[in-house]
DNA sequence: CTGAAAGCGCTTACAG
DNA sequence: CTGAAAGCGCTTACAG
């Protein structure tokens, strides 16, 4: 039904390989018979079918995207909305296409991502995360299809492209922020530690310590599955410690708010009584009260670049294995406070 | 390179079309048949050429999925990662994979969607805006293209499928909420009047103005636009009017942060002096302070039901039109406040 | 229940 | 600079 190539050649008294070779602006085609050919195929109103083009040039123009599974961390803004900007920005600039994964649990992932490499649907793939173990990404590798991943990852960080940011880095800056503003009792409240990302700053964190000549102890150490779950209980045990933190690290924005709130449970003031900062600089983290200290860490630039790097490997398969660090920034508000340390030690 | 449906028919001792017919589980072929192939698929490692299927079968099993250019509302939290979540589940129960639009201007968009009709790249396409003057709608709907909306259409109402909420209704009953606990200067922020969705919840508010029997003033009705670019001014003006408003309805949780921001600035306490509630019923709105009293507008379910009433036209180019409206539900939190109207009047 | 053949709408060596 | 031909990997009437 559709007008095709042959109704073109046809039209403009040419084979179907010279319609095909103006479609792909060959130089090889005189511009006479260009114009000519592009004449007919406006008046026609043709457009190339887009799986036929693929089929027959073993291409399909299009990278797949896969978040990790639903329930985790990625759904949550601002992240999600926000990569998928930056990987936009670049897929359109070079005229790519997205595929989303749409799987729910991490198997139906996989076997997304498994169709989409052995089903030809997609020419590169995007892992917008890094999970501990994680079977999709070991198939990839194995598999020896292009992808990158927006985050570091857990293994084989020398055969992989990845973007990210330094957590490690950014981490340890947070805790020395803190530390000068006279801080030295404080508590990490930590991300799920599946994720590679957790692990980096969970790091950053003890390393900093260290450094600092602050003990590490577990009883600073909340774990994210605690704070979901039992979250008030967990806050309320943190501040009856005998020496109770003066200043928390949260691993997200979101929980930082729930352990205000918590914290207000127990007539804790932010900042007055514990300074708090956050991650990722959610939209809100500006308007809200506290307005929340938090470390921005460039999403759109992560999937930016994550796409970026990408394109390089789909257009040059000996593309060297690439890594970047995104900026991080900690942003100041109003959600930490300097202290005079007076307190017990010292 | 890859194992080819040929392969597997050699090896099976059948023909290729055998092999297609085993793979669409056609009723036709006999167990027998059907078990001795699937051995030998999985033996050799086949999976089907997506683009050769789909080239040859006319379809393509994925749906199209359009936002609103990135400068819009639309790509604010939490809408657009809530809303994918809704199309993903439903999509991947029926086995339809999803094509994402990456176009920047609106310009962009429309060749983005041409092309996916022309090119038959997409079965459907779900638009996740509706946009005053659309011309990217009246292209699908003179091309009888199968598309869905998120958000009654402008046009062709009665045309075109749609899922929505009952916006006029649920700003009616939000400003009717704040009537019953003693507001009468009810002030409203509202959206960009490009979108329907802005310009349904602003006829809500005057209607229900109207049967309240309190007069509609262009003083309290504040544009998203001013609110952008001079909000503080707006928010100063809104205060200092002989008569300033003891309530206000933001179109968003975020523009009621923000004003309530601003308010601060003035020393006006929230909900003390002037009660607020919001829109959307975003994920931070529960812990921040004062916690939002807010309209959840059901996301995942706009996205869900939209994405089943697109298959549902894919599947039977006959069926009727139909609109849904998804549930709308006042969370009530702190930012409203009880008044007695003893004030001025009366 | 199964097969031979045509066809989906392109691209790309190969030849001139 | 252009064309004839083969091929990409499937599906689907048609025939038996």
């Amino acid at each position: 039904m559709a007008v095709t190539i042959i109704d073109v050649a046809r039209e403009a008294n040419v084979s179907p390989s010279t319609v095909s070779r103006v479609i792909a602006d060959s130089p090889r085609i005189s511009e006479q018979t260009k114009r000519r050919v592009r004449e007919v195929m406006n008046q026609l109103g043709y457009y190339p079918n887009f799986q036929a083009r693929n089929l027959a040039a073993k291409t399909t123009q299009t990278i797949g995207v896969i978040m990790s599974d639903s329930t985790s961390l990625a759904f949550q803004n601002p992240f999600f909305p926000e990569v998928i900007r930056g990987i936009c920005v670049s897929a359109h600039a070079s005229k790519y296409g997205i595929y989303f994964s749409t799987g729910g649990t991490e198997e139906e992932i996989f076997q997304e991502v498994v169709s989409m490499v052995q089903g030809k649907k997609v020419d590169g793939i995007i892992l917008l995360y890094s999970r501990v173990g994680d079977r999709t990404m070991k198939y990839l590798k194995d598999e020896n299809f292009p992808f990158t991943m927006v985050g570091r990852p857990y293994q084989y960080e020398d055969e992989i492209s990845y973007i990210d940011n330094d957590n490690e880095r950014i981490t340890h800056e947070v805790v020395e922020y803190l530390y000068n503003l006279g801080h030295r009792k404080i508590a990490f409240i930590g991300g799920n530690l599946d994720f590679v990302v957790s692990i980096d700053r969970l790091n950053g964190y003890q390393k900093a310590l260290e450094k600092l000549g602050l003990s590490y102890s577990e009883d600073y150490f909340i774990r994210n599955d605690v704070i979901k779950t039992n979250g008030m209980k967990a806050v309320h045990q943190l501040m009856e410690l005998n020496e109770p933190p003066t200043a928390i690290v949260a691993h997200d924005d979101l929980v930082a708010y729930e352990v205000i709130r918590y914290l207000e449970g127990l007539s804790v003031q932010v900042p007055g009584d514990v300074s708090i900062i956050g991650f990722n600089n959610h939209a809100l983290s500006a308007y809200v009260k506290p307005p929340l200290t938090s470390v921005d860490i460039s999403i759109v630039e992560l999937g930016l670049e994550a796409t970026n790097l990408l394109l390089e490997k789909i257009q040059d398969s000996e593309a060297a294995v690439e890594h970047y660090f995104v900026p991080t920034k900690i942003i100041e508000r109003e959600s930490c406070k300097r202290i005079t340390t007076k307190k017990k030690r010292e």
